[in-house]
DNA sequence: AAAATAACTTGACCTACATCAATGCGCCAC
DNA sequence: GTGGCGCATTGATGTAGGTCAAGTTATTTT
């Protein structure tokens, strides 16, 4: 029976463990306070005003974060997919209404953990509190350099860095979503599409 | 004696327990972990390819954390200022060689500490643990608020909502580098100077 | 205080990307 | 299957902001 909480948990438990080893006992305590949960295709996780209550674990599927802004458009602040964790941060860190939407695009077959839980985790377990800060860490640093992306390098190029790192991306997302996450319109990213095909072509012609 | 080591801390302590509150001994023991810097106008606190050693804290003076394109552009990333963090975080963080750069715009007077000495701190302090996660989780939101905005608003928004919500940043720092961290070319912000100057002056004439 | 240097302003022109509009294509419903 | 609907493509045109250049004003440096 694939993708349940059994599996689930083993596979929360290998990503845990990547950045502090717990003890069986301690994960025995953490893996109780995680429980599965499904969400549809095109069901949100998450909506803008309400508190999120739980974070979680993707065993597998994909979900969107995005926001719509004062003019309606719909941009895409990132992706979640297996083996990952998804959420409104923001709204679970700070216990302020969410400012983003969390949208399934696939069947997504979840571990999810209270707000609660993951507190009294953090209070009993120093270790905890590090796999949070070290977790954090890991996020800022990723941000930083999607900031420097966004700020200096032209469309072309974030399009053709998210194809290179993240081609799964491609295969998971619709391109208006990933237009949205490299901030151009979806006719940009289809003419940036053609544009990176023709100059691959003729590289091949000439080799 | 303004601006040394016992001003310094004292302003530290007041900054570090608005998160979490430290018994006299713990704090004792911070403290004597941090120590005075002084870094003059236009130096370097550190330039891709060195290693942060430090995590400082700024007692007075402003720095400006950038970072040089592939195509040469300056881009600045983060301002920083009296009673706030600075440094590479994500080169103190993850032991990597820093990315970014960090100058002093004015003459600082600082406080840093060792990273050994923070991760001695975060083994011997569950709460010192919690306090760099706090920490952690406040920069992430503020990143993700501006993410948003950057791929959200036009630049003339962008630059109504610092001068609105950091106007000290305009005393502190050139149109040029302001103009770096909105995302545009110093000319633009001189027109949208001029232009958000002019509306203003029509509403007054008109009330 | 003069000279040198850097910052800011303004104008003319340019380009990357947006917008609008038309057409074609896949996909799900029934 | 076939009707419908959202998604992708492509073309024509618009525009925010970039680039280049010249002049002005601050700010250092000596």
């Amino acid at each position: 029976m694939p993708h349940t909480l059994e599996t689930g948990l083993a596979a929360l438990k290998q990503v845990m463990n990547t950045k502090v080893v717990f003890t069986e006992a301690e994960w025995a305590d953490i893996a109780s306070r995680w429980h599965y949960h499904f969400l549809p295709k095109g069901e949100h996780q998450i909506m803008p005003g309400q508190m999120e209550e739980y974070i979680y674990f993707i065993i597998s599927g994909a979900t969107r974060i995005y926001h719509i802004s004062a003019k309606g458009e719909d941009i895409t602040l990132a992706f979640s997919y297996d083996n990952t964790f998804t959420g409104d941060y923001g709204s679970f860190l700070t216990r302020r209404k969410a400012t983003f939407y969390n949208q399934a695009v696939s069947d997504c077959h979840l571990l999810r953990c209270k707000y609660i839980d993951i507190n009294e985790l953090h209070d009993k377990y120093q270790k905890m509190e590090r796999w949070t800060r070290l977790g954090l860490e890991e996020l800022l640093v990723g941000m930083l350099v999607r900031q420097v992306e966004m700020l200096s390098a032209p469309a072309e190029e974030r399009f053709a860095r998210l194809l290179r790192q993240s081609p799964h991306c491609f295969q998971l997302y619709t391109q208006k979503h990933i237009a949205s996450y490299l901030g151009i319109q979806p006719e940009t990213l289809s003419r940036l599409k053609r544009r990176l095909k023709k100059t691959q072509d003729t590289r091949l012609r000439n080799n």
